[in-house]
RNA sequence: GCGGACGUGGUGGAACUGGUAGACACACAGGACUUAAAAUCCUGAGGGGGGCAACCCCCGUGCGGGUUCGACUCCCGCCGUCCGCACCA
């Protein structure tokens, strides 16, 4: 006899080993169907999966099973992103190798994704820290360093001077640096850069082709490239103002059009002019370094007053003849854009109006509103920055902004200063080269030699890889690179006299910029076999979460264009299809001292929030993202250890839409399982009472057999539909509705049912069994057993709904009087429009409604609805 | 400040291109089974009002307008929540 209740812990192990002994999973490239890859954003080893896992890898094998079933060639790998600094730091606080702290998570989150039941083809699995990958990684550099994508340029960085490493700016708390609290310096240092911003167009333009990306991730990367087309325009400075070799200034504006309302102009602390000012003049120097102590985090920028210094360097005004304007030095002009200095119009910039207010300079309107009178306007707190007519401007009164604009430039170009032209019209982007340098030893070796005579010299591709040394120590700070005794030092490649490595490492973004082309062929010699990628690539569907939507997918979507150019991969754009899924949320929970506690510390008794052991009261807090730093997290071990993964997989598709956050709540976990328990149950009643395995269908139907097989096909038909959309939570929706139904179809059948109904019966379960298997894969594999089958469910494929079940020959449509539903009118589905409205009138509920008034008026929808006007 | 998303019962949410608002689930209540409980099964339910009753009426998708025979859905203006960027010239 069978046992009452479906053990999932236990059943799960049998099925995953089915699964691995069959080898399903493997993806082959001589595979016939048509492809499809699916992948899911790589874990960082930390050491466990957690919650977030869960959610973005049952979606992703959803997808990977459903198009499995549906006659794909389904590509689905997994992977670590494996370089880093926990690594190190794991080294420096409790002494083991990064090495070996990192194959040692890998070794236990691997097992946790295994306990989950993932469809992935293990057999291409690859770390970013294998030799082997990083290996291809700088392979690829020096691919990409012949073809002109590096560049070693000198740009300004926060440097901690305790750690001895550069900081990204997000790793800068309040001027500190996150981890020695050390103030951050700001240093000019050589680093080795991508150059993505030759593709800033085409990575712009080419966003419009993404139909299948997330609106607002395409939106945040077209504002995080950055486009304005401007114009350059060169003033000459007035003799005897200027230091020496500094004839012209250059300013980049996208208001040429404002150039009459110019006040004043203003270069970055950092820009060449300043620097000739500051080396004869003492207050210009203070104020420089000033400016450099002043950290570069937002909430800094956002308290910084605007302040600036008068360098006493005049320039002429371009359109003015004799007008002199000053060049002061200010703290809110960013040397990295532009060209590092701007003219300042105050009447129409905001932040020019406030420098202009504290340093004294005129403010005179160029552009007026529509509405105001040239006599009267005046600007008072606020800059004017809209649309309107040019006043005070010479030859541009009366144009609109844009004519101005497109004015300007035309005599601007036409004009010659200094031996070159006064304007040009200019493109300018906030994207930024990718600098990769990091002074790390947990990461891939940029494969450069330094060389006294012969300058910077690529290793050769034979003596790749550059191998990190596996003797190292992280007692002192700095980079155990540098301060390693003889990994540096080797001859130069070129003239073979003594020369030293770059010990510089790439930027983790760098490895998880072509993971996914290096899952095609993991293990080739080469970093990618042009057959497999040219198989597999694009990725068809890609998720994660969208705290990657600039960074990842920017550095992502430039390698898939170096790499085409290097000749590495045939596509320009990495992934057809994106899809962000939200957060996993819990309640907070803070004991009387204001301690964080676990929720599986909390328990509830008489209505309030316990501790579990001391029954000390808990204040229950707002839900939030579940992390370690408020202790609101559920391990998902001990979910799948008791409930089984199905459950877990399940909760995580029910209710909320995948794009949203999911509060994950115990009550949520036990309906989840709940259900799957009574699918087990539904399915070994319809099993017991169904008609025997491939039992064909009996001649005549009655209504109540018909009902049942209506219901399953319109299941079938629905849930395709809604994996295919990705609305997880609307097919486990109408899962639930066929249970229902199937509930109610096997009580009313009794004991000894007739063919027919066994025959609905039979197909329900199966149509249950099946559409139900990307979902929860081990219990479907259970029910398919239980309905006698010896194959595997996740070898079959997927059902076809019958278009005949789906249609019925009546349809019920809603009446309704002036727009108000009155009643409902059960008819032919191919009723006229005429029989519809014949219907509809009769209806008594209609007639008492109309009362009496004449009909203005009936729209008749077919298959919709009758609204009648009276 | 700029850009974007969202706002529907006690809760999560559904409603395809404008066509019966609240599918489905959670929580809740009542009932069945049980010595009892758990588990399970059945039933109920947006709010308000009327009727012995099957039923009927009014209000209702953040707020205020508009378009339409008809608006959760489209347009305009507010309010609120969340997210991204943030001196980008």
């Amino acid at each position: 006899m069978a046992a009452d209740r479906y053990d999932a812990p236990k059943c799960e192990k049998h099925w995953q080993k089915a699964w691995e002994d069959k080898g399903i999973f493997q993806a082959r490239e001589d595979d016939p169907r048509p492809k499809y890859y699916v992948l899911e954003m790589f874990p960082y080893p930390s050491g466990r999966i957690h919650m977030g896992h869960v959610r973005n890898y049952t979606m992703g094998d959803v997808v990977a099973r459903h198009m499995r079933a549906s006659g794909h060639n389904v590509l689905h790998p997994m992977g670590w992103d494996a370089f880093g600094l926990p690594a190190e730091n794991a080294a420096i606080e409790r002494g083991v190798h990064p090495g070996k702290w990192t194959y040692d998570n890998i070794a236990t989150m691997r097992g946790q994704l295994k306990s989950m039941g993932l469809s992935l083809d293990w057999s291409r699995e690859l770390a970013t820290c294998d030799v082997e990958y990083y290996h291809q990684q700088q392979v690829l550099f020096l691919d990409m360093l012949e073809g002109g994508l590096v560049d070693r340029k000198t740009r300004k960085v926060n440097w901690d001077p305790v750690d001895h490493t550069v900081l990204a700016n997000e790793q800068v708390i309040d001027g500190r640096g996150w981890r020695s609290g050390a103030l951050v310096e700001q240093r000019e240092q050589p680093e080795w850069v991508f150059k993505i911003t030759d593709y800033a167009q085409d990575l712009l333009d080419a966003l419009d082709g993404l139909d299948r990306w997330p609106e607002k991730v395409r939106l945040m990367q077209a504002n995080w490239i950055g486009r304005s087309e401007g114009l350059l325009v060169r003033f000459e400075t007035v003799k005897g103002t200027s230091p020496e070799g500094h004839n012209v200034l250059e300013v980049f504006t996208t208001r040429p059009d404002t150039l009459f309302g110019a006040a004043f102009m203003a270069i970055a602390p950092d820009h060449e002019l300043a620097k000739a000012v500051a080396e004869t003049n003492p207050q210009a120097q203070a104020f420089i370094e000033e400016c450099h102590r002043h950290g570069t985090t937002a909430a800094e920028i956002e308290t910084q007053e605007k302040k600036g210094i008068d360098t006493g360097v005049r320039v002429a005004h371009p359109a003015i003849e004799g007008a002199e304007i000053p060049v002061y030095i200010a703290n809110f002009v960013l040397t990295e854009y532009g060209t590092g200095a701007i003219f300042g119009c105050p009447a129409h910039d905001q932040r020019d109006l406030e420098f202009a207010r504290a340093y004294d300079r005129p403010v005179t309107p160029v552009v007026l509103p529509a509405g105001e009178d040239p006599a009267t306007f005046a600007i008072g707190e606020e800059a004017y920055t809209g649309d309107g007519v040019l006043i005070n401007s010479d030859f541009l009164d009366g144009l609109s902004v844009t004519d101005a604009k497109n004015a300007m430039a035309d005599r601007l170009s036409a004009r010659t200063v200094s031996g070159g032209p006064q304007g040009v019209r200019k493109t300018e982007f906030r994207l930024r080269d990718w600098g990769i340098s990091r002074q790390r030893y947990w990461g891939c070796p940029i494969p450069m030699i330094h060389c006294e005579a012969c300058g910077m010299v690529p290793v050769p591709v034979a003596n790749l890889p550059v191998k990190l040394p596996e003797d190292v120590t992280f007692d002192v700070p700095g980079n155990p690179l540098d301060r390693h005794p003889s990994w540096k030092h080797v001859p130069c490649p070129k003239c073979g006299k003594d020369a030293t490595r770059e010990t510089d490492t790439m930027d983790t973004f760098v490895d998880s910029s072509w993971y996914f082309a290096r899952f095609c062929s993991p293990r080739a010699g080469v970093p990618t076999d042009p057959n497999a990628v040219g198989h597999w690539l694009p990725v068809d569907q890609y998720i994660g979460g969208v705290e990657h939507a600039i960074l990842h997918l920017l550095y992502s979507r430039f390698f898939a264009r170096a790499m085409h150019k290097t000749g590495h991969v045939a596509v320009d754009e990495p992934f057809r299809g994106l899809f962000t899924q939200g957060m996993v949320t819990h309640e907070t929970y803070k004991d009387a001292d204001g301690k964080w506690v676990l929720p599986e510390d909390v328990t509830v008794r008489d209505g309030n929030s316990v501790h579990v052991e001391t029954a000390a009261p808990i204040t229950v807090g707002p839900v939030e993202s579940m992390s370690k730093s408020k202790k609101n997290v559920v391990d998902p071990d001990s979910i799948i250890g008791t409930y089984g993964a199905d459950t877990a997989r399940w909760f995580m598709l029910s209710d909320t839409p995948p794009e949203r956050d999911i509060e994950w709540t115990s009550g949520g976990v036990d309906g989840a399982h709940r259900f799957l328990q009574r699918i087990w149950r539904l399915v070994g009643d319809a099993a017991a009472k169904g008609s025997e395995v491939g039992a064909s269908a009996p001649s005549g139907m009655d209504s109540e057999a018909e009902d049942l097989r209506r219901a399953t096909h319109k299941t079938i038909a629905g849930v395709t539909n809604a994996l295919q959309k990705l609305r997880f939570n609307s097919a486990v929706a109408q899962v639930y509705e066929l249970a229902n139904t199937l509930s109610a179809s096997l009580q009313a059948a009794g004991a000894q049912p007739k063919d027919d109904v066994r025959f609905a019966l039979r197909e329900a379960a199966e149509a249950f069994a099946r559409v139900s298997a990307p979902m929860v894969p081990h219990l479907a594999e259970e029910c398919w057993a239980l309905l006698g089958h010896k194959t595997l469910v996740a070898e079959e494929p997927w059902p076809e709904a019958d278009q005949a079940l789906l249609t019925e020959d009546t349809v019920t449509i809603a009446v309704q009087v002036n727009g108000r539903r009155r009643d409902e009118l059960t008819i032919a589905r191919d009723a006229s429009k005429e029989d519809i409205e014949a219907a509809a009138l009769k209806l008594e509920n209609v007639e008492r409604a109309i009362e009496g008034r004449k009909i203005k008026k009936v729209v008749v929808v077919p298959l919709r609805i009758v609204n009648v006007v009276a």
